[in-house]
DNA sequence: GATGAATGAGTCTTCATTCAT
DNA sequence: AATGAATGAAGACTCATTCAT
């Protein structure tokens, strides 16, 4: 309907150590805010403040509030799962599956400290907005390949493997998310954590 | 959380039959439009709207927004989960355990096709709300205890029920969650499904 | 890319006469200021405020901003415009042509107080949103096409009166202009007025 | 009107070549982008951009933003119409008045392709700002001076020339803009121009 | 002179909530 | 009880202008 420059909200990818460092400060700010109270109640001069920069700059590094929280999910990908790919895959390969999976579990749980609200708040913004649920089922996809593709290298070989790793992340990702908040008082996390290595080293035996 | 003003503006809990089936519309419109759009891209004029109510009568009965999502979601549980428990408890007892078990799946997803995202928002927002969030608690700790005492009424018997319980909870919705929205377009659903069953069949065996 | 209620934004034409007064207040105050300061230099608060109304309540009876702008030329055409070609059809037709020409100028001149204004707004809007561009189309042909009309009926007959009409309205408009905002100040308009009513009895004599 | 700061950020005037191609680039680019899209649609980042320098250094230049459109309208007055009114005093003298009035138009028309718009935003802005209704009268009032000037020295003598130069100025500029932009489908360009010329030719012969 | 990152006031628009009728 | 017009605070985003480098 208007005629709108296309110069001007040109998104720039910083080059300098300084803007980088806002860049990087913006997102963490971000992504914080966010998971403590959600995206919704969490608005761009908060941000802006807390990261110790102008309402203005947010919007160099950003297109709008919802590309911050989609980079702050991305980065957290980054930052945080795939160096959990890279602890995974440095395991010693000839330790026997229960105890595999209890690392594993352990290593979801570092974490998790952060991202199950993260998660949720994917979740919750994916029924409203179709960037944030591409961005979402993209990031489950790949954890799952992922995670079959390491077992594959472990030498570790079931039918159905897609299907039982889907099950073993939903499985192992509430345990985390129960271990991490602990919100029912009366469960004992280390039965849990028993039964499910159990049931997933059960799960892969076929 | 909320002081309730005591003046004017008291929520007015309707009597008459034409009052209380304006509110059970509120409900399940807001319930509705929550679900496809999310609590905050849906905007109370257009409950009231599709209601075919004012938008004014919305706060005779109820005290603000989240109220109406706070009743939309405790409306789901006594409307839907609860019926289910009786279906449940309905269930010929004689049957084996894998088949309580399927058919136990097969009553979920038919309540799933709403609720997962009624949960999902309401994980959300318990991000930001305290109500929200003790709503949350309470509905997933009575589902569980729900769930082991008709368990026990079936003499079906385990050790750490409450534990079991809610592992097999989780993995069931995420089972129907999957199936309902069926979003990994690679998962055969009947290989899931069995899988699950039985390990569900083999966690309570112990 | 957003799910937006429909139901919310919905613009409403009011019924009721406070209502009415309300919005015909809001066209008429941001017609006057956008004439004053230019539509880019007038906000909505401000419009809303010497309106008497919130700044919510706008958005109530027009979609945006631009649309006041359309909704308050289109009133001026109604309220000024149109009632002019009422009086000059009710002109005594005995009358000779330049007698017309000259009661024709006297009228432009007095709807054209404010007319040029808006006139030049729409013409500076009118490159950059092509709405405006279009509703400003539509307004010249149209003052042209009844020109044309009201000219047969009154049994002046002249060849190309289509272009004819264009060159006089455009003619009589730029007088009505110099008149009403005397910017040269060394103009003599009565003898521009002469020469002008000569040009266009002459050139409808053909 | 604006009191211009003796500080550090006194505008220079640029001495070296470089600088010089600088500052005419930013007014071209800047008129053209005005042109197109109107003042408030094109920003200071774009006119930069485009112009290949930098936002900051622009502000070495002109005062603010106005200062860029003033310059631009100036400087179009200085390249198009000042050669205009060349080629128009290098018109062969022994010419009829009704082939000198054509070319005038031919002229006109090839200045006005750009000029027209620039004409209008100017209008626009002269509603809000001083400056530009000065400037714009200057431009107005010179160029009726400069064609009065002009007939003298080829011998057109007539009563009222001011007032008559006005009126055919406002004739012609109509006529441009109608051929130019020819948003009017049905009208016919030639009978217009023919009929203006006629005019112009008879008001002059007075 | 030159850069372009940074500022932050300003603007449009939305919407939960209230209140006169 | 009911209406829906009205309120006004809040929020995302823009952009002319400045300034450290």
């Amino acid at each position: 309907m208007e005629v709108k420059g296309l110069g001007s909200s040109e998104i720039r990818e910083p080059r300098q150590q300084r803007s980088i460092e806002k860049k990087k400060r913006i997102i963490d700010v971000g992504f914080r805010l966010m998971c403590e109270k959600g995206y919704h109640n969490t608005n761009t001069a908060e941000i802006a403040k807390e990261a110790g920069v102008s309402t203005g700059i947010v919007y160099n590094y950003f297109t709008d509030k919802k590309d911050i929280f989609i980079a702050a999910v991305q980065s957290y990908n980054d930052n945080l799962i795939a160096p959990m790919y890279d602890r995974i895959s440095k395991m010693d390969k000839r330790i026997d599956l229960a105890e595999l999976i209890k690392e594993l579990i352990g290593v979801f749980i570092q974490s998790h400290y952060i991202s199950k609200e993260a998660h949720e708040e994917m979740l919750a913004m994916s029924h409203s907005d179709q960037d944030v649920a591409k961005l979402f089922l993209d990031f489950e996809i790949n954890t799952g390949n992922n995670i079959v593709g390491l077992m594959k290298q472990n030498g570790i070989i079931t039918e159905n493997p897609s299907e039982k790793v889907y099950i073993a992340i939903g499985l192992i990702e509430n345990l985390c998310h129960e271990i991490v908040y602990h919100k029912h008082q009366s469960m004992d996390y280390e039965i849990m954590t028993d039964e499910i290595v159990k049931i997933v080293v059960g799960m892969l035996a076929n």
